[in-house]
DNA sequence: CTGAAAGCGCTTACAG
DNA sequence: CTGAAAGCGCTTACAG
């Protein structure tokens, strides 16, 4: 910009103002600052004028896994509110990491992103106070924050599960298996707390084996949904807490001889399947635009009590949920 | 950091020295200081620090849209190689608009990114020549850049429909049709391309009411395979020439009087339809890890020619290809 | 209509 | 071991 002011023998902030468009330069200057920063190529640094400003025009999101479905989703979604905003939105995953959730979180607070939007991992978030009371507002989604006060978009999750849980009983079945992910897992707890007050509603007891919780790895799932559905006490119907879960349970059952199986997500090929594939669906898409729009609503100014946000489910029937015991 | 300083009773360049841990500060100093971070809840601010070092730290990714399959797994494998030096990514979806795609890049180049991915969306990016020029290295991924000689990243879109469509030959299909994508499309080109090879390898004429170009939407998709596969001049193989296309093709074929299909891209059910769908499978992943280790190879001070890496594709045999006409 | 000075929050290159 | 000065590339707040 020095350069260009001096080969049009101009000043710095005639310069400036060219470059945004202010009033009040004769066209004649305007030109030669216009010819100057063509000869040159000049070309304006947001980074440094964003600098002097105070801003970033960038928002950052930590999700779990950028190349999962869900994931996704909500990061096309920030990122259409972000652009209605011309902010820019730097995403990280966390591969369901902890310390590296709170790296990334770290990282992009240092870069002084204008807010944050963040998929838990881990469950103590306090490491983000400071950055909280020095005005970087941070939306959780699709789990709370640990051990701090803040906005959050979330699923309803508990009422997603009864409801799937609920149209299985619906269906006849009464010794239903529920298969989730890792204990301590937000999502998780929620899902299995559903299914045990659609039973409880039902009059229906639990067996505590028909209860499986753990890796969603394909081997370690397979084998649960095996143990799950064999033998003199198998289950005759499944809930699949999870689309990894119905993934590998999908995979381990025979379709032949399959129970039926409701699972929480949808999936891209689920009405192709054999029996089309019954679902209790989230809306990511909706989840993300929320949560962003809760984060620019901070940026502009609302100090409102932190809000918890939750989003209804949609049980989709498709005829893997209707088949009878 | 002037706070901090004033606070601690030392001098900027003190407590720049502990922020960043360099050597040659007495341990009482360095207390002190730490002292003072500590009261006032001081963290550096990157984004100035990057400004007087010259680089950004990050680099951005402008692919097509971040929420469908291909491109979240591209976003996974470039973050990873950036992750590993410490660069933050920026994503942003094009949406497959030339314009958009211009905007974003260009808005990544004036924030000053070390580097810059780009899956194209319109066809000519002379638009970036000044960018490259001032020393913004740019991979091209997915598709070559238009106007310009520029380092990319492809599959091997004709080789893997070639291939895709040899084996429905093998198994006895002499009239094959071909639905694809928007002509003008790069991969859409190069799919045909292979497809036409195939043919004429096996010395099988193309009709050319068995070719079909255009949007990739549901309906109109829909509408095209109907007509391919009904009346008497009907195909009696289906190669679909990417996973929006096979999905649409799949929807509107009842299962039962379903030709043989085989699909460019790999879907995530696919293994769980009936029949299992046979499929040429790009390797997203790989795509991008390469992309980015271009990226920073470029960054890393190679000068070398432009370079047009090309990533093999992968015929996956599950059913769907080898039913016999 | 135009520009010199100060400053955004840091680091670099020196000097002591 | 420590710090004052200059500068990264811009904008802000003024003055002319």
């Amino acid at each position: 910009m020095k350069d260009v002011a001096a080969a049009a023998g101009v000043g710095l902030k005639t310069v400036s103002r060219v470059v945004n468009e202010e009033s009040g330069v004769t066209p004649e200057t305007a030109g030669r600052v216009r010819a100057a920063i063509e000869a040159l190529g000049f070309r304006r640094n947001d980074s440094a004028r964003l600098l002097r400003t105070g801003r970033t025009a960038s928002v950052a999101l930590v999700l779990e896994d950028i190349s999962d479905p869900f994931s996704s989703a909500v990061s096309r979604a920030v990122e259409q509110v972000a652009a209605a905003q011309d902010c820019l939105l730097f995403t990280g995953s966390s591969g369901e990491q902890a310390d590296r959730e709170r790296e990334l979180a770290l990282a992009f607070c240092a870069r002084r992103v204008d807010g944050l939007i963040v998929v838990p991992a881990g469950d103590d978030h306090r490491y983000l106070l400071p950055e909280i009371a020095s005005g970087t507002p941070v939306v959780f989604l699709d789990r709370p924050a640990g051990g701090i006060d803040a906005d959050v978009v979330l699923s309803d999750n508990a009422g997603g599960a009864r409801a799937g849980v609920a149209h299985l009983i619906a269906h006849g079945h009464r010794r239903i298996g529920f298969v989730g992910d890792l204990p301590g897992i937000h999502t998780a707890v929620e899902r299995e707390r559903g299914y045990r007050t659609a039973m409880a509603e039902a009059g229906l007891p639990v067996d505590e084996r028909w209860v499986d919780r753990g890796p969603t790895g394909r081997a370690r799932v397979g084998e649960a949904v095996r143990r799950l559905t064999t033998g003199p006490d198998a289950v005759t119907a499944l809930f699949t807490a999870n689309n990894r879960v119905t993934l590998a349970a999908l995979h381990h059952l025979p379709a032949d001889r399959r129970p039926a199986v409701v699972g929480f997500d949808d999936l891209e090929l689920a009405d192709l399947l054999t029996p089309a594939l019954t679902v209790v669906a989230q809306n990511p898409a909706a989840l993300g635009a929320l949560a962003a729009q809760r984060l620019f609503a901070r940026l502009a100014g609302d100090a409102g009590a932190p809000a918890r946000l939750e989003l209804p489910t949609t049980l989709i029937v498709r005829g893997s949920g209707e088949v009878s015991p």
